[in-house]
This record gives C-alpha cells, sequence and structure tokens, in this order.
DNA sequence: CTGAAAGCGCTTACAG
DNA sequence: CTGAAAGCGCTTACAG
C-alpha cells in the first residue's frame, strides 16, 4: 500500500494525498478528511525509508554505550536508554544501539558512515574522548550524557559536584569529621567531579580533608576489602563509597567483620539505585533521576538536530537522602 | 559523493559504478579496479537509505528488550546485546532497540510499522507471548532468545533444564539429599525450565524431592529472607538459587546468620555471573555463554531472513563450576 | 562487458 | 486549492 495506491483510488494526485498526510501546503478541508479517512480505513503506513531519501532525515538516533561497561553502571545505562526511547518514541524517532569501548569506536562509526541516523547521544563520556572529537569533525549533532571539557559540546548530567558538596557538608555538620571516600577509576569524568564536590564540602565548612583518607582507582572486591581494613585502623567516623556498587562492596566488608552500622561505623554513596535502597539499614546516599537524565538529553538532541536554540550545559537535581546509615547513635 | 559523481568523474555509466562496488553481475576486472580505487580515494560510501529504497532490506535487526527487567537481568541482557551487536556489525547490520514489558508492545509494533527492520530478536520470552503473536501475524523473521511452545517460532536459548537436570545429579551424588530450591517469578519460561531440570535430577536419581522445600515466587529481600529461615528449620543440606540475584540474596542472608559456608550450610546456584564469580567462598554454579547465546540468535535471524534453512531449535552449552560452596567437609 | 532506463515510495518547488 | 514533474541515491532487468 503506497501514497499512488491511494491517489488512484481516490482520483487525485499523489502530491494531493503526500500533503494531506503530512498537514504542509494548502489543502481543502475536505479532501484532507478523505485521505485521511481512507488511509486510516486501509491503515497505511508511509514507508520511512522513502520519507529518509526524499527528506534526508532518518527519523533515528543512535545511543552509544560503553562496552565495558560492568554491573556497577548497568542499571544507569538501563534506566537512562528507557528514557531516551520512551522520549525518542514520543518524537517519533527509534534509537540504534551502538557499543563502543574508550579506545574502540568502530561501532559508532558505522552508524554514522552508513547515514543511518540523524544524531547521537553518547552514554558515558571519557577524559580525551574519541567519539566526541569524531563527531565533532563529522559535523553531526549529538549530546553528551554525562561532563566533558570540550569545546561547544552539548552536554547533560547529574549535578554531582554540588550534589556531593552539599551531602559532604551535611555530614560535616552532623559532626563526623573524619569522611572517607572510596572511589573508582579516575580517568572517568564522573569520578573527578564526585571527588570535587568532596573537597568542596570540605572548603564549604572551612575545614581541610584529610588527604590519606582519600582512596581512589579502587576496583574490585580485594582492593575494597584492603582499603576498608586501612580506613578502619585510621578510626574513620564514616566511609563514603563513590557509587552505589563500591557502597555495596563496603557494606558487605563491614558485615562480614561483624561492625555494626551506624553503631561502628556510618555509611554514605555518592550515588544511588536500587541496591542500595533495600539495604538494612538503610544508606544515606545522593538520589538522581536518571530516566529524566535520558530524557532530557534526547530533547537537546532534537533541539540540535531541528536547529533550535540549545542549552549548552544542562546540569540535573538530586536529593539527598539522610538515612539510618549515618545516624548519630 | 554519490555513485553519479563516481561514474562522471571516470566516465563510466552508473550501472557500472554500481556493479563494481556490489560485485554483482559481469564486469571487467580492470574497470572494477578503477572504480574501488577511486570510490576508495574519495571515501566513498553508499547511501544505506537509497539501497534500502532499491532493495527493500534495510540492513537492520531489533533487538527487543523487557522493560521491566531488574537488576537481576542486566548483566545477562548488557552481554546478550553485546553478542548480538557484534555478530550483526561482522554482517554489516545495525541494530535497533526497543523495550517492550509483557503487556505493551508499541515499542516494538512501531519499529515493525515503520518498515526500519528486516527482523527482529526477542530477548525474553513471556508465556501467552504478545510480541510472538504480533509478529507472527505480521510475517516478519524473528527468533526468541529463550524457549517457547509456540509453533514455528526459531529459538535460541540455554539449555537449562539439562545444566540445572545434572547439577541436581551431582549435589544428590554428593549425598545431599536435601535441596532446596528458591525460585522467582513462575510465569518466566527459563524458570520453568529451571525447575523441571531440578526434578528431572531428582527423578535420574530414583529420587524423590520433597515439595516443600521448593519455593518458587520469592521476590524481593523479605520474602527470601523469610525463605531462608524457613529452609534453615528444615534442616536442608544445601539451598540453590534459581538464578545469581536470589543466590547473591540467599549467601547475604546466611551471613548475616553467622552461617559457614559450606561448614553449616551448602549453597548452588543454577545461574552464573561476576556477582557470584568474586564470592568468597566460591559458589557452585551453571555457567552459560551469553554473548555467544546472542551471537548465535543473530547467526538463525541471518538465516532466517536470507531464507537459508534454519535449525528451530537451538540450546547452548553450559559448565557444571563445583565449587567451594558444596563442598563435603 | 557496458549502458539507458525504469523503478523503489516518498517530497517539494513550480506552475496553474 | 491541486497536479505534473523532478529529484532523493541507489539497483536491476533488458538490450546490445
Amino acid at each position: 500500500m503506497t501514497i499512488d495506491d491511494i491517489a488512484r483510488e481516490l482520483n487525485i494526485s499523489k502530491t494531493t494525498v503526500s500533503r494531506a498526510l503530512s498537514g504542509k501546503g494548502r489543502i481543502s478541508d475536505s479532501t484532507r478528511q478523505r485521505v485521511m479517512a481512507y488511509a486510516n480505513d486501509v491503515n497505511y503506513k508511509p514507508s520511512a525509508i522513502a520519507q529518509s531519501l526524499a527528506t534526508s532525515r532518518t527519523m533515528n538516533i543512535g545511543f552509544v554505550m560503553p562496552n565495558e561497561a560492568d554491573i556497577v553502571d548497568m542499571p544507569f545505562f538501563q534506566t537512562c536508554l528507557w528514557g531516551v526511547t520512551s522520549m525518542a518514541t514520543r518524537m517519533d524517532y527509534d534509537v540504534f544501539i551502538s557499543m563502543v569501548s574508550a579506545t574502540d569506536i568502530t561501532g559508532l562509526k558505522r552508524l554514522v558512515e552508513n547515514s543511518k541516523v540523524d544524531g547521537l547521544l553518547l552514554g558515558r563520556t571519557y577524559t580525551n574522548d574519541k567519539a566526541i572529537a569524531y563527531l565533532q569533525e563529522r559535523k553531526l549533532p549529538f549530546v553528551t550524557i554525562g561532563s566533558t571539557d570540550v569545546d561547544g559540546v552539548v552536554q547533560v548530567d547529574n549535578n554531582d559536584r554540588a550534589g556531593c558538596t552539599d551531602l559532604t557538608g551535611l555530614l560535616l555538620l552532623k559532626g563526623l569529621k573524619k569522611l572517607a571516600l572510596v572511589g573508582g577509576d579516575s580517568t572517568y569524568v564522573v569520578n573527578n567531579n564526585r571527588l570535587n564536590g568532596f573537597l568542596d564540602g570540605y572548603a564549604r565548612a572551612g575545614l581541610t580533608p584529610d588527604e590519606s583518607l582519600i582512596h581512589m582507582n579502587v576496583n574490585g572486591m580485594y582492593m575494597i576489602e584492603k582499603t576498608v581494613h586501612d580506613l578502619l585502623e585510621k578510626r574513620v567516623d564514616c566511609i563514603i563509597g563513590m557509587d552505589d556498587s563500591i557502597c555495596n562492596s563496603i557494606l558487605t566488608n563491614l558485615v562480614k567483620m561483624n561492625l555494626s552500622i551506624p553503631e561502628d561505623i556510618k555509611v554514605a554513596s555518592f550515588f544511588n539505585t536500587s541496591i542500595l535502597d533495600h539495604n538494612k539499614p538503610s544508606v544515606t546516599s545522593l538520589k538522581f533521576d536518571v530516566a529524566k537524565l535520558g530524557m532530557t538529553a534526547c530533547e537537546r538532541l532534537f533541539d540540535l538536530i531541528d536547529g533550535r536554540p540549545v542549552k549548552p550545559v544542562t546540569l540535573m537535581n538530586y536529593e539527598v537522602l539522610m538515612k539510618e546509615s549515618t545516624q548519630i547513635m
């Protein structure tokens, strides 16, 4: 069933059919009604391919996902992707998925070189980001989910830094002075932001953090275990996990050592997912709306694609959830 | 840069250019070389859209992912998707993502009605699967990842049943007679297969399982905790978690109760991911190659799309990993 | 071995 | 308000 078939059946030109369906150009109300009704009757769906060729718009976007994402990030990407697809659907777009790593962006290149997308969403940013460099050179619209220093990049991110500043400040205010921070890979922009937020929190309180209590690049069970032991020896008041996975490992280790939270030691997290939500005791953390993050990034991308003015940097709000794990007894 | 530009530049017809590039139809070696060289020089990439319109093949497939997937399934889908995209890329296909739920398949319908894909991969099967029904009616090629009873559906799945039979058999052989099974949602085909494998294991050993030790539809921390308590009162020898997440929760509960594994009680899992790999003690489990599962499903789909004969049911192999958690002391 | 021409299913100036 | 025609960038019988 094509536009030609409809035109023939209704004894009008396909130009008219096209106009009736698209709503562009002058057309009498009566013919439009006729066309719409008939199209609806026969359940006509225009060929997206033919439309693409004629208009050079694909109505597709690509979501670029890091291949090396471990289990930590999965809830994030899954939820984010959900936000993206639901917004895309609303705008009549479909979404391609492309998996890349920090070093290998061939998957992304395929999508671009085959001209299958009108724009891209980068799910993670790297320091020295190859995907960003490539897309800037190709002049294809794209939005990053996550921050970057690169000039002229439209970016949407959780306001990690401000959130971490606030949470750190609140903990200090409670009288917890010896705060320890355990973080992952410091080449991720997000981890740096969180670290800076932590430092800002101290600065704002007029205090100086003990550098020896800040552990970055802590990966894997064994390293976390060792770090936790170190910190306990130093008699810290509270251990902050930079993300929910690290925090979860910290909790596991403390439980194994028969320590009670918050009686023996306090725990908090700079990121929150369902892992932590169901913990006993409940864990103090920062909470972000990741689905909304995805939707917002998607909106920015459509602004870019359609040539509307677009806000270069968007930082998403957060909630500070003060829970049992940091309660002063 | 189009095929016309090349034709003009080289003083040949675009028919010839097309033939040289595609490798179809007779063409002299010399002209082919010339065309190839020039195309390479100017970094010519054919328009995928134009090709689609001319051949009515999109070179796209869709990966349909359940929206309601919780954190349990994420490593599975992520890894599976990786397998799919890498195989798809190898065959020059790109992959759309579509999120559906058991009750809402509008995302899938969009993709199909816009004719944006040559075929679909269903990431999960349901009893009474709406997506399967829809795709069968539309006569679009598709392959399910996961089993289904529906006639004529090409499916690829882990051989959960055989694996569970083997693992159950091995545990019984070790003299662990009172095996408890804790499983999730029994409307998922996969969970039924695992349950049946468990029953088969007993049958093959000439034994009868104690039905009161089989708990299905156990969801959430609280329910698992309660179930574990019940089972301990019944003095079971070993608790089997039907998947890695349930098993992980079981472990957490046992640790909280100060029980030692395997001294006080044995634990095993019918599915394995990195969560369990890093556990101490190491956990006896079934191990599947999920990336390969995705790749295989993708291959079947291409067979279907290209009209090659295709094996209707493929069951993927597994390994039984006997680890510390079931060691007889 | 090569080319002219029609066709894939739309959109959109241009003319009326 | 409506239509004839050209065009988007390819592929593929058909003819030579």
